[in-house]
DNA sequence: GTGGTCTAGACCACT
DNA sequence: GTGGTCTAGACCACA
């Protein structure tokens, strides 16, 4: 079967990925607060450090600020956040067509593929 | 023709990428002889140890076969590669869709998001 | 007046640079009241354990003295003051040159910067 | 004395400012390679771990990059170096003079204390 | 209690 | 051997 080379993505990363996501759909509002490096850390299963790089990195994305001895918060800042899901978006798209077309695949048989998949999901839905 | 690999992802997973692109698009024919190791470390401009691991995945995927003394070929088996070029589509497509969902965008919305894409990119061949 | 600062440096710290430089500037006079603790916090929209710690760090360097029960009151010793002001002028002078020259920087560049830049902030200053 | 308050700054950033300093002054070519990480720890006296991110940082501010399996390397971008070297010279001149300025200083006094301490290192330079 | 830095040591993937 | 990630645990300054 086609287990097609999957690199692993590092845990920080899939973590920001995580964030990102709760952010974007508005689980996170702007402005709340995260729980604490620890507090994540033991929720994710994971040590400490690493959520501490996570939260790093999102405040160097300036998608949340750190607030010494008050904690980490998503940034209040509405146009990051609502840019941040264009981005996403376009960069999702970009590099999903490129890799079809790289492949050789052409725009129509991409688009009869995502039919297609929507269908099945539709029909899984179904049950 | 040199190097241009810029992202985080292993070297030699894009070269793998690469030829498998190669392969689906029919550049690369079956039975056809893919460069010996040395040649294509030149061409990339890669080490030779790095397409040495690629040449190894690739036989390890039934996609390509080392003949003793004449080199490395792309497998004969069509049905293989019918098969390889199918898995890739539906596993690009899955993980897209996943992804997209993941962080909150609508059926309509990614809908909308990759003809804008594509129209985008039509006006920019005019050129 | 709400709260300002960005920086790396500890809020404590630079309410401390600040009132420093009202003390050098004169805008404090040597034996006048400071705001109470209370008072001074929400001025800077700040913790009051925050100022707690900076009035206490400037008794420590004999610039204020508490008096039990009347405030907090920059010191009359007016020797002690001129001597801040001529130390910390040093002391910057001397922070400045050694992280230029150990930069590299010719002594002829450093001068020609400063003018540089006060003759920029002077074209500034006309609009 | 005037031991003015001095906030420790963390080991890793007198690092990279330190490896800043050398590139700066020519020390470190464009190109060349940095010390390994566990090289670089050694010679530090400083754990791998604090050199990890030293080198992440410079990276993340494309003053160097690393090369998987290489090494990490003094980036080429000549222009980039240069422009590292104008943007601390300015950096450093804008706080200090706002630092000086801030407390009170006149630019006749600031210049003067200069002109001090350049006398003043002159003299011992003699010895 | 909160974030930030640092150490010690391990494991992995890449070249 | 090289960079990159992760863990475990410690200490500190800040609020």
């Amino acid at each position: 079967m086609g287990k097609d080379f999957s690199s692993k993505t590092p845990i920080y990363l899939q973590i920001i990925q995580h964030i990102c996501s709760q952010i974007i759909r508005g689980d996170l509002q702007p402005g709340e607060k995260l729980p604490s490096v620890r507090e994540m850390a033991l929720k994710m299963g994971v040590n400490p450090n690493t959520i501490q790089r996570v939260y790093m990195e999102l405040e160097r994305e300036s998608l949340a600020e750190a607030r010494r001895g008050q904690g980490t918060f998503v940034t209040e800042n509405r146009d990051r956040l609502q840019q941040l899901r264009l981005d996403l978006k376009h960069d999702r798209i970009k590099t999903f067509i490129a890799d079809m077309t790289e492949m050789g695949f052409t725009t129509e048989e991409i688009s009869l593929g995502l039919v297609e998949y929507f269908a099945k999901s539709l029909n899984e839905g179904d049950k």
